[in-house]
RNA sequence: GGGCUCGUGGUCUAGCUGGUCAUGACGCGGCCUUUACAAGGCCGAGGUCGGUGGUUCGAACCCGCCCGAGCCCA
């Protein structure tokens, strides 16, 4: 079909008008040179460049805040689907409203970016200094970044190329640390000495989203601890645990305050075997009494119920493993064996001396560093926090002032918030981040900030803008070598869109295009609200007191043809590539349009035919289109029924599609659009039309219709109607900026009256004729002598002959000759119900069984002892037709064939 | 283990503030070259609406339980 351009560069191989970069409609569409073209164009040519206005009106700016996708691979399905849904409501708007932002950044700094520098150079980073291994992470992400550029670009995404950004980059280390200053002169920050998770062969303490489940061997072993107070009923007890090796840190015991059996224990000191050191035991709700002898052990710390425990109960610290998981001196004999040795030498000696009573396989689930699926340990240090407990009712309220699309999805939101248990840690001991700008004093420890003017700086090179300490006096500092969690910078992206700033005069906070703040979207995936979605709440709401959105739409994942999620283990992942390379974007835009948002749904191959189709489709009636009507006709003064009833019809679809898409019902509005098209207007009207070439009413519907149908389908098909529109109605094709169908006005509906039940006949007649035709095997072109209508059809005569080659079309006065008898009594239930409850089922019975009277009179049916009124039922007839020729009945007419 | 969501012809889906024949697409079967499109047009077959119990005159829709899938959190 298509010409032989394999590489369509757009350079001018002569091979069709495609390749050549003209538009044109000769020939069939040709996607693979088309697509190209235009992106090359849109980006090169500014179409969807912002430009901001600080005075312009709010309101007339739609702005969408894009979550930047996290370096660290390639571009996936997720990208693709995420960013089409966000370019399906951005060019909507932009047609339909006016200006529009719709920026594009990458989160590259943080543990997964420098996971993947890792991996793509096979290096560690403990193998390097830190500025060495931040260059080399810069160097890995930019060129991931522009690849994924390149791939982002081949989308047809309507992203303003120039609005970019990257979380690593200056311009938004600054922000970052003007945040953490803002926040900690709020005194919305602390530091603190606590737990954190901790992975021993990395090395770094590591956020939870960064764990994950893996189902492990191990043993679980039964412990015989002594009661070291004297004047007990018992001298020992037994604990359960698959960590023996932690008994050194073992800091004190817990018993249910329900547990009947163990309740002497309670408010006794235990004694540690091997160790000998004593430890309380304490009554605690969270012990679970179902786990073991019901007795447990507490430890520094062995999960995350020792820490609970620990700040609860305000329990020591009793560090046995160090930051490599090898014991201390704290494990005596056991120092600088791995926790794996330690584990069997405990239990080894344990058993010795009598201590260990019993000791079976088990299977559990382990808490692993998803990087090195090395199980994570629990370590004490000082981390910066930012207090969050405090204000969960205001993120909760922020939460409701959204509009969620779909709403179902704001309980996520909800629960979350309302689960808090901690304050959010924002301190990460890696090397590829972004710094604190925080000095220490080194006598006091008292934390020595920044100046807001000398952001960014890097307290690891910068000196401190104090000569002394202002609490104690001393002249020496320490540096502040943690970085910032990935999510403290890329919870600020509404402000990094908006160029918030410090202004040293003023001694404010500024944006730069304050018309942007709040933003009208946020979009993002539904496995993201409880972090991303939730911190950028939280961090815009702290330093603007506004909530950073106006509205969020969730969508759902893409998961592979089984229904099933995708993943590289699995080895059920579809690339982008491989769908690209074979179907055409708008295709896949057409199949991304297809589930409900917030809705997951599969990845089918099959799907995208359908989006092949249609576009083909839309090619096809335009270049009929093209041969029936001139391309500027004038509006006549009067139309005629038919044309009329499209152009009423195209009003309704235009009112409704414009409704869905305001409430991002992408499917909707996507079905809506295609049943319309391609039933409607190429089914029935285009048909009709080939017989009224002439007519300049069919002509001017048609034109109107087409430029319509362009307009409606460039926010899903964006490339394929620009090729449409560029040859057939822009004049000058070299002012892009100007002339593309993405900057037209979205269609409003023009007001046009028609008889649609007219209309609505009309065709109805017409699908008779042709199943007539199709059960009689006739071609559909072939003539019918007489036909005789009986029906509402004013106007619409000519269009039934004319199509359907009647040669002579009679409209019946009366009803033909008909014998009737009922067939059916169909009744009303809605209102039947209410009104006679349990009656309903005797009234069925009556109906089915015969034993009724309808009073055509009185306009009543007798059924059941009761008297129905004429609105509560309808008479279905069955006619028997005794005239000449064949009666054939639809919806609202009567047809016959002679 | 907890929360949320989903489960409709072979496949994907609409409908889900309860009420006449459950929507459409893909696939399947048959027929047909209407002034673009046969990768098109027309027609047809195909569903105990995951299972089960309940509320109701009436349930795909509301409620309980169970099964399966997904996400988030323990």
């Amino acid at each position: 079909m298509s010409a032989d351009s394999p590489e369509a560069t757009g350079e001018g191989d002569g091979e069709s008008d495609a390749a050549t970069g003209e538009p044109s409609l000769e020939g069939g569409y040709d996607p693979e040179a088309v697509e190209n073209r235009w992106q090359d164009r849109w980006v090169d040519e500014d179409v969807y460049a912002y430009e901001s206005d600080p005075e312009r009106d709010p309101n007339t700016v739609y702005a969408i805040d894009t979550p930047p996708p996290t370096v660290s691979g390639s571009l996936h399905m997720g990208h693709l689907y995420g960013s089409t849904l966000q370019d399906f409501a951005a060019r909507f708007q932009r047609m339909a409203d006016g200006e529009v932002l719709f920026p594009f950044g990458y989160d590259d700094n943080g543990i997964a970016s420098e996971r993947l520098t890792e991996d793509e150079l096979d290096i560690r980073h403990q193998e390097y200094e830190r500025r060495e291994f931040q260059e080399l992470c810069r160097e890995v992400c930019a060129e991931y970044e522009a690849e994924f550029t390149d791939k982002m670009q081949n989308l047809g995404t309507s992203i303003d190329w120039n609005e970019t950004y990257k979380t690593i980059e200056p311009r938004v280390q600054r922000i970052s640390q003007l945040s953490f200053l803002d926040l900690y002169e709020k005194g919305r920050e602390y530091r603190k000495k606590a737990p954190a998770i901790w992975c021993p062969d990395c090395e770094t303490a590591i956020s939870q989203v960064e764990m994950e489940d893996d189902e492990r061997g191990s043993h679980f072993n039964d412990i015989a601890f002594e009661v070291a107070t004297d004047g007990t009923d018992r001298d020992e007890f037994v604990i359960s645990t698959t960590r023996p090796e932690l008994i050194p840190a073992c800091v004190s015991v817990f018993v249910h305050p329900d547990d009947e059996e163990n309740q002497d224990l309670v408010g006794e000191e235990a004694r540690i075997p091997i160790f000998g050191h004593e430890v309380p035991i304490i009554a605690d709700e969270r012990v679970d009494m179902e786990k073991g002898t019901g007795v447990v052990m507490c430890c520094t710390f062995g999960d995350q119920k020792d820490i609970e425990w620990y700040q609860a109960h305000d329990l020591p610290l009793r560090v046995a493993i160090d930051e490599s998981a090898t014991m201390t001196d704290l494990a005596g004999d056991y120092e600088g064996l791995s926790t794996e040795e330690a584990r069997e030498a405990i239990v080894e000696d344990l058993d010795d001396e009598g201590s260990l009573r019993d000791r079976w396989e088990i299977s559990h689930a382990v808490q692993v560093h998803e990087r090195c699926e090395t199980p994570v340990e629990f370590r004490v240090s000082k981390q910066w926090y930012v207090e969050i407990l405090d204000h969960k009712e205001e993120y909760l309220e922020a939460g409701r002032e959204m509009d969620w699309y779909p709403e179902k999805m704001y309980t996520r939101y909800q629960h979350w918030i309302e689960g808090l248990e901690w304050d959010w840690l924002i301190s990460r001991q890696r090397d590829s981040g972004i710094p604190f700008p925080v000095w220490y004093c080194a006598d006091c420890d008292e934390a020595i900030t920044a100046e807001k003017a000398d952001l960014p700086v890097d307290p690891l090179s910068d000196e401190p803008p104090v000569d002394a300490c202002p609490e104690c006096g001393a002249d020496d500092f320490v540096a502040e070598e943690d970085v910032f969690d990935t999510w403290a910078t890329s919870s600020l992206t509404p402000l990094i869109n908006a160029g918030w700033d410090w202004d040293e005069d003023g001694e404010e906070f500024t944006m730069e295009k304050p018309e942007l703040y709040p933003f009208d979207l946020r979009p993002q995936g539904h496995d993201i609200i409880s972090f991303w979605l939730f911190h950028t709440v939280v961090k815009c709401y702290e330093h603007t007191g506004e909530v950073p959105f106006d509205a969020t739409m969730i969508n759902g994942h893409v998961l592979d043809e089984n229904r099933e999620k995708m993943s590289k283990s699995k080895g059920n992942v579809v690339e982008p590539d491989e769908v690209l390379s074979e179907y055409p974007v708008d295709a896949v835009r057409f199949w991304a349009a297809s589930a409900a948002v917030g809705d997951d749904f599969p990845y089918q191959e099959k799907d995208l035919t359908a989006g092949e189709k249609l576009l083909r489709k839309l090619w096809n009636a335009s270049k009929l289109v093209d041969t029936l009507a001139p391309r500027e006709p004038d509006e006549p003064e009067e139309l005629e029924a038919i044309d009329r009833w499209l152009l009423a019809e195209l009003d309704d679809a235009v009112a409704e599609l414009t409704d869905m898409l305001e409430e991002y019902e992408f499917a909707k509005a996507r079905d809506r659009l295609r049943t319309f098209f391609w039933n409607t207007f190429c089914d029935d009207y285009l048909e009709i039309a080939k017989t009224r070439e002439d007519e300049p009413s069919t002509q001017y519907a048609l034109r109107t219709a087409h430029r319509t149908f362009l307009e409606l389908w460039a926010p899903f098909l964006p490339h394929v109607t620009e090729e449409i529109w560029q040859a057939v109605y822009s004049d000058d094709s070299e002012d892009l900026e100007a002339t593309s169908i993405h900057v037209r006005d979205w269609p409003s509906p023009q007001g046009y009256d028609a008889d649609l039940e007219a209309g609505e006949t009309a065709m109805e007649v017409i699908s008779a004729l042709r199943r007539y035709k199709s059960e009689n095997q006739l071609p559909l072109n072939a003539d019918l002598e007489s036909v005789s209508v009986y029906g509402p059809i004013e106007g619409f005569e000519d269009a039934i002959r004319n199509v359907m080659h009647v040669q002579e079309l009679t409209v019946l006065e009366d009803e033909p000759e008909v014998t009737t008898e009922v067939a059916n009594i169909d009744l009303d239930y809605s209102t039947l119900g209410p009104k006679f409850g349990s009656k309903v089922g005797e009234i069925d019975s009556g109906i089915e069984s015969g034993e009724y009277e309808i009073d055509d009179d009185a306009g009543v049916l007798r059924v059941a002892g009761e008297e129905l009124e004429g609105d509560l039922f309808d008479v279905e007839l069955e006619r028997t037709y005794s005239g000449a020729g064949e009666m054939i009945e639809t919806e609202s007419a009567v047809v016959v064939l002679e």
